[in-house]
DNA sequence: GAATGATCTGATGTATACATCATTAGACTT
DNA sequence: AAGTCTAATGATGTATACATCAGATCATTC
């Protein structure tokens, strides 16, 4: 497949804002981006709109456009939703899932298991990512599958903040066995509650991560 | 507010869009909407990357744009997200309600009732809009409103295939009362409850059209 | 008559020049 | 010195010309 500058140049701003290269309020200069990847205006501004519509920029008229910056409460407000449409997956996992697919779900919480994997935040995240993307396949709802992970992406430039919270990972690997469990006898209910708790958690965490941050006189404001 | 050409023209095709003026699996021309509009090639260019971004349009690639034509299985799909998310918003309204709030949800319930409106099938429509908008803001979650809202844009194209369902009106109205009535009392349960089902009324009845338009030879295809 | 390949066309992508508008900086007036 | 008008700047939006690429068409060859 062949791709166009837009697109490419679409995919690295959306990695740089991802990973934490670029910043929630930086300032993407179109011309410096220009000339930073060497070509033209016109792909540097398509690729931006597109961020635009799918929230990660925002624009503030004839001031420049910024890495998308949320409010505490925004955030609050996402990990909310966040938390219903993991919660739906898991419901409908419990209901749909296959015998394969449980199979794969089992080994990923295996692997979340590992006391290897656990030692390292790295491998833990991505295993952990690899647990969740099974129970959306699971779902047998790829509309929704791509909604939450599309929400998890506009996420995922917050939450890096909070990985190193203290004993976060124990924990974790104790909801996704309970998870597990639930999803492998059918119970939708349980699933739905386990997986809603899991994602709220880390919401919790992270806004009293974040308050206690603002504290210290990190004066940043939503930028709507 | 002063709003540019791509953005008048990414409103018009949205609004052409839901309102059934382009159907979807119509192919949007670049040179011909260029001219129609009496603008270059670049607005709307930039109007019609927006939109596939937000899902109303999909490209073939070296074959064109078109309008988004989703199968039934991806219907499907989308109407259980809205319901959950309906549900969702339900069941917060019912826990953070505000006393102002509660009386526009009954007036707007009202409106549903009066038998003027229930007549007219736009009347209806817009109250029946009106109803729901005012559970989203009672939900108190900005996010979870926009998202509800943008989906729903989404189905819109192919709700308006089903207005005249038998009874519906009748049906729908007392759905609503029931909402109210768990909303005001703030049971959550029954609020998240009642609005799925009223959503998902709505989709079974819908996939049961489309399935029995499908016999009769149109053979629509997905467009993934 | 089928396969191969050259050309044509339509769709797309990109660069660049220019237009517009708002804010800012500065000069001028009072 | 304060206020106001104006020019400069910077961000953005638009038109247009050009470049590219894939698929369709057509012709040539075997």
């Amino acid at each position: 497949m062949k791709r166009s500058n837009t697109q490419k140049l679409k995919d690295a701003l959306e990695e740089d804002i991802i990973n934490g290269r670029l910043l929630p309020g930086e300032k993407l200069d179109h011309d410096a981006l220009a000339r930073q990847y060497g070509v033209s205006r016109t792909p540097i501004r398509e690729a931006v709109q597109q961020l635009v519509v799918s929230g990660l920029v925002n624009v503030k008229p004839k001031k420049g456009t910024f890495v998308a910056k949320m409010s505490l409460d925004q955030l609050i407000e996402m990990f909310e939703v966040m938390a219903e449409l993991e919660g739906m997956c898991g419901r409908l996992a419990a209901r749909r899932i296959q015998t394969g697919e449980l199979e794969a779900l089992r080994s990923a919480l295996l692997r979340c298991e590992d006391p290897e994997v656990m030692a390292d935040p790295d491998d833990y995240y991505y295993e952990n990512e690899e647990f969740h993307n099974c129970i959306y396949t699971a779902s047998h709802n790829e509309f929704l599958a791509a909604e939450a992970r599309q929400l998890k992406q506009r996420l995922k430039p917050y939450r890096r903040l909070q990985l190193q919270a203290r004993n976060r990972v124990a924990n974790s690997s104790e909801e996704h066995r309970k998870i597990f469990k639930a999803i492998e006898s059918g119970r939708e209910r349980d699933a739905e509650q386990y997986l809603k708790e899991h994602v709220l958690i880390q919401g919790t965490r992270f806004s009293d991560f974040v308050s206690q941050v603002k504290k210290f006189g990190n004066s940043s404001q939503a930028t709507s």
